[in-house]
DNA sequence: CTCATGGTTCGGTTATGATCGAAGCATGAA
DNA sequence: TTCATGCTTCGATCATAACCGAACCATGAG
């Protein structure tokens, strides 16, 4: 007697603990790379990899290719509701929280994507110019009027960046903050500008660390204000 | 990163196709025998009672003896909803419909989902009553001042039912029409109403069959119209 | 170009668990 | 008592799939 769609195949997807915890990271509703995933998974990348193609084949999750990496994230709420519901069965029998791993702050806290600003610095800068109208768009942004004289009186020379055939302003989704930031010809350009005025510096990893004097200096230039910036994710 | 209860091993238990074929046996809320649920699952009793077991130390199910027999039944209505969200999952994702008929479609049209109302008629009377203004909320559902008047006119205790331990509304997920329709203490009593005043009959199956008499008086007891039916899905 | 890195695919090993036969209990009937 | 029925436990078989090493592919950096 079959009634209704077969729950076995997408419960048993559910049911290999290497692919529940994966899940479990994508809860937050955050994109995370292959490699992310196996270390939150505690499983070699190869297991992790197999493991999320056939999440992705059921369409449990969605992938988007961005450089070399790509990036997995839950195909929608209703996926992010079930796992909520089977948690709560799950408390019936006992709960089990598991370890949580502290990762680099300072990546966190600002860094470099290829050649733009990233992590919490890099969201807030993208924040605070959509906030005050110099970029608009969601994920096509533009460059409006307001911000060309913005750049410009901030000695960028925006109508060189638009003869290019890179795009001046381009989304990037951010892998510590889940939000976008502003990558394209003015994200690299701002990057630049930070560097070449000592605002920070950049250490031997990705990360970027900004001097006290000079965040302040970069909050002051782009006029961004506290509440700019994401939300703390909790420890 | 935060981690809740552990759902792999419950999903676990889910992905089974023989527990998950016992389980969906169970999800009308009647109580069945070991053999029973062997034979709906398709296996030996041997394999049936090793199976309830781990699912009855997971309080997933519940257990009652009953002379020579040992009756199973679903421990909550939570269950159930997790297996109707599980549903909607799987079809979702393109789910392998093994067999679609006649059985398919009164499914869909009216069934019962552990103790409740569920398919399109479920739909009709949520909307309807949502319509009405007799219960409020999205998926946090609350009977109103209206609400618990017409109920107690129509010879349902509200008081009773309010002081139980269950919600007395509930929003469940649908799997077969992706809406919400009505469960907790307040479903059960409407399903219960249907069936002692011979609206319908449950067939073998959870398949509910209105009487061509019963749905009118269903309709009309509870001002149901043709917009608070859900439009037919699409192929 | 070369090198490094992120990710996928393949192959072989291993372990978990689903399954059923057979035997063992328990309950109720004769 | 003896027998029958409903169910559980034990033991052995067997299939699935999780896992990792190694090789391979694609992209970006230098």
């Amino acid at each position: 007697m079959k009634e209704g769609p077969a729950i076995a195949p997408v419960a048993a997807l559910l049911g290999d603990p290497a692919r529940a915890n994966m899940l479990g990271a994508l809860m937050d509703g955050r994109a995370l790379t292959v490699s992310e995933l196996a270390e939150a998974a505690g499983v070699t990348i190869q297991t992790a990899s197999g493991h999320l193609s056939k999440l992705e084949a059921a369409r449990l999750v969605a992938a988007e290719k961005q450089g070399r990496h790509r990036y997995f994230r839950l195909s929608g709420p209703d996926v992010a509701q079930v796992l909520e519901a089977l948690m709560g069965l799950a408390q019936r029998t006992g709960a089990i929280r598991v370890r949580t791993g502290p990762k680099d702050a300072a990546l966190r806290a600002a860094r470099v994507c290829y050649d733009h600003l990233a992590g919490e610095r890099g969201v807030a800068l993208l924040n605070g110019l959509a906030r005050q109208g110099l970029v608009t768009g969601e994920t096509e942004l533009a460059l409006s009027e307001e911000g060309r004289a913005f750049f410009q009186c901030f000695g960028v020379d925006v109508a060189r960046l638009e003869k290019g055939r890179r795009p001046v302003c381009r989304a990037c989704l951010d892998w510590s903050e889940r939000r976008l930031h502003l990558g394209g010809a003015l994200g690299a350009t701002i990057l630049s500008i930070v560097v070449e005025r000592q605002w920070g510096r950049r250490d031997e990893s990705r990360a970027l660390v900004f001097t006290c004097d000079g965040l302040a200096a970069f909050n002051q230039a782009f006029r961004l204000t506290s509440e700019d910036s994401p939300e703390r994710s909790l420890a």
